[in-house]
DNA sequence: AACCACCTTACTTTTACCTTACATTTGCTA
DNA sequence: TAGCAAATGTAAGGTAAAAGTAAGGTGGTT
């Protein structure tokens, strides 16, 4: 695994593969998904193709260069119409008027068939990772992800807003991570010196925010209870 | 001239070329400034190289992997200590590990020699576009564009004008494009220090901006509203 | 089994924000 | 500098999402 946690939420990231051939396009599918990526869309034709990005909104395509209805650049012009998410092109015909076609429209990459998987793998996590830079602080858990300051939680290739009570309350159980935090802590956080009386809110919060980071929210794995004493949050070092 | 007036800002960026051999300092050199960059530093050494960019914060840099004294990637660890901008790779060894280690690193790209020129150029634009995009006053939205620079948005056919408190709101959002912006920082931002009591003078012109950029105003979905935090302008990517 | 601490859900209340119409200010033009 | 139009600011009623509340449920502990 490239990077290791820390490119979690690039993973997050939905991905649209665009290529005639049935085979080149399992090959890549599953690729991506050894890799780790969660969203994989599939099209074999330029239609499809952009049917799939309007309903889906990916925020990286890999077209190939050679499709039944027309090429990829036009494929290319059509999506830059109106998205603008990143893009690699591929190609079996090595031909450098392709390549320089191609990289002129404003594509990202461009790469030959046959081509390395390692080096597709590669391009795409440097292409995604200029594009989407988090200069955020990440809450990183095993699966999901939280930014604070956008007040969203990635999990399992869907995004949860955040509500201001839920940032606060995660921010402090964040300021403690791994410790346990009390609820007279959290409380006084939350709603300043007058803090008595929320303890069932603060519950509602937590039951709330669950929905939201948690794989499983009846048996929560991050935002821990412990009983008689607080609640703490588990991030992976 | 590639991408005509509008990447025009890229071209001002600080781009630092490293390789022992001085014909391809050269070649790459006058290839740029042909280009129109204005800014080419030049190293032939690791040493050299780190003292230039401390000293001149390039924007770019494209470093051959067999230096003098020491390798490329050893260069790239030491600038990715301190530095964060975008490096393209160079190497005349056609060794896949050679690839694979480079874009493993994290480099942006990964180019073998010979290359040819236009490919290189093109290949540097993909990746400053991407980079420094946000410097960019053209502002593309599904189904939108707003140039903040002309003060106009279009959006359906229809070209709307931007007044100059719009502008201003709209240039603070989108240098935190995609990320929560508080009430009181664009208060900050547009009315400076005396910003106390515009909060809803600020409201009105969130509708009005609506009015000009989204295509169901009531139900935005471009400059969103974060209760209780502030106000998203979501730009894909 | 009874208790306790907490969960969970459905519901009520509150609040922050939207929207509209109108008032005021600004800056241009004659 | 007076008049005008455009831009900006203000106020108030309306609204939907978020916060808070309450009540029944769950599971572990004594």
């Amino acid at each position: 695994m490239m990077d290791g946690h820390r490119a979690d939420f690039l993973r997050e990231k939905k991905i649209i593969v665009v290529d005639d051939e049935p085979k080149v396009l399992e090959m890549i599918e599953s690729l991506l998904l050894d890799e780790g990526f969660c969203t994989v869309f599939k099209a074999a034709t330029q239609h499809e193709a952009l049917d799939l990005c309007t309903l889906n909104k990916p925020d990286f395509a890999i077209l190939d260069v050679m499709l039944p209805d027309g090429d990829g650049f036009s494929l290319f012009k059509a999506i830059r119409k109106s998205m603008n998410f990143p893009v690699l092109f591929l190609t079996a015909k090595d031909q450098p008027e392709d390549l320089l076609e191609g990289l002129g429209l404003g594509a990202d990459d461009y790469m030959v068939k046959p081509f390395l998987p390692r080096e597709l793998i590669l391009r795409i996590f440097a292409i995604l990772r200029r594009s989407y830079k988090a200069d955020d602080p990440l809450i990183v858990l095993q699966g999901c992800t939280i930014d604070l300051n956008k007040a969203i939680s990635c999990r399992g290739g869907r995004t949860f807003p955040l509500t201001a009570k839920e940032v606060k309350i995660l921010s402090t159980l964040y300021s403690s991570a791994n410790r346990i935090v009390t609820i007279d802590t959290i409380c006084n956080s939350v709603w300043g010196d007058n803090r008595y009386g929320y303890e069932n809110s603060l519950m509602a919060h937590i039951c709330r925010i669950r929905e939201k980071i948690e794989i499983n929210p009846s048996s929560p794995s991050f935002l821990i209870t412990v009983k008689g004493l607080g609640y703490r949050l588990n991030v992976s070092p």
